[in-house]
DNA sequence: TTTAAATTTAAACAAACGTTTAATTTAAAC
DNA sequence: GTTTAAATTAAACGTTTGTTTAAATTTAAA
């Protein structure tokens, strides 16, 4: 009885697509990114996905509750799990880079809607459903808070910060060098997509737990 | 003859626009910002600015060259006379801080501009000329990494930091608040938009320097 | 006052847009 | 084999798009 009633309420989680729908759905993520919502056409979705531009219609009804099942398809997937590090018995500092890693590790599985989020969300024409977007974000930075709480009061954080703003600089930094890709290839002298790729899950992940760890971190 | 010389290649940058020009402008560079670049039809311009339609191709030639035309008004705008501070006689501390508090003054000053470029900048349909705006990135980059490595010279800055990515953490946390207002106004108890705006110039800029401070300078 | 150039306008243009229709094919159930 | 529903298609729908045209108006110099 119990189950069953979870079923129902995950069942818009769970997102029963067929594969056509879902080969849709990337294909929209990936150009939704790429030239933005107003840019990509139904068309060129159906073209790359390799459908007749009436399927998208009759899958999901509108152009825009396309976008709108694209976010209910990947936002489930922001989730962060950050439980599973909070639980582990790990020294403060270790959690914390942990903690940075698995953020920056999920933003980048998901940079695409991500960054079409990024691009929609102040758009006030617009009439997306964001809430299941802001209510992962506030769920995150709450979890975050209560670790950085915690710190605290053990003595190991220092008190005097922005608790609520770490989040955004996490973030933030990654999405700077992401949107400008170009530009940072060339400075730091990446010559490829993979080096790029590589670094961002390397050194730059690296300096951002650098960033918050002499943020937070006491001097030893 | 030399000035003569002079005058033609600072033309395109003192960029002689009438007052109706710059007024189109604006209104361009407002619903670019909120509604993007696709989004926004050169008829919601033209109505905005309260001008015809056909001025816009009249003055400008196309909406592309709209745009070009409003990076090259703006653009020049970005440069941040970093050198000011930095030759001021002050100790790297306070040197820091204030060329922290500069680049989030001038960001924020330009940062519905900063805001289209971050949506157009990787956007490869487009055939944007950017090139004045990597420039301007780079100088200001460069005038950073130069400042660090003196104070890393003298032993007043940490040599452990990532310096190219310096820049990214303050533009990038910057663009996470602004980008994501609703929520960080919800998030901060902010319930005005005056209130978020001071926020910005105050509290979220004492963020960013402290967060550079606490990456750069050594433990006293 | 005349003249020529610059500005402004309403209307029209073809192309592209998101969406719908109605006919056809496919696939599964009986 | 027939029936029924789902999937797929090409074509057409009415708008909106960016841009152009050609006429009208304004501006400023001659």
């Amino acid at each position: 009885m119990f189950s069953f009633v979870l079923v129902f309420n995950l069942r818009p989680l769970l997102m029963d697509f067929n594969e056509k729908q879902i080969q849709i759905l990337k294909v929209a993520e990936k150009l939704f990114a790429e030239i933005g919502f107003d840019g990509t056409s139904v068309r060129h979705i159906a073209k790359e996905a390799d459908v007749n531009v009436a399927m998208i219609s009759y899958y999901f009804g509108s152009k825009e509750k396309l976008l709108e099942a694209l976010l209910l398809y990947r936002v489930a997937d922001f989730k962060m799990e950050l439980e599973t590090v909070m639980v582990q018995n790990l020294p403060h500092v270790e959690k914390l880079d942990a903690l940075v890693s698995l953020m920056v590790n999920r933003i980048h599985r998901n940079r695409r809607t991500h960054k079409i989020i990024n691009y929609e969300y102040t758009n006030t024409c617009r009439q997306i459903d964001f809430d299941a977007y802001v209510e992962q974000k506030r769920d995150s930075l709450g979890i975050i808070e209560a670790f950085v709480k915690d710190g605290q009061n053990k003595g190991v954080f220092k008190t005097d910060v922005h608790t609520k703003l770490l989040g955004a600089t996490v973030i933030g930094t990654y999405f700077q060098v992401y949107n400008n890709k170009p530009f940072y290839k060339k400075l730091l002298g990446l010559d490829s997509d993979e080096a790029f790729e590589n670094y961002m899950l390397t050194s730059l992940t690296q300096h951002i737990q650098q960033t918050i760890k002499s943020l937070l971190l006491n001097e030893k």
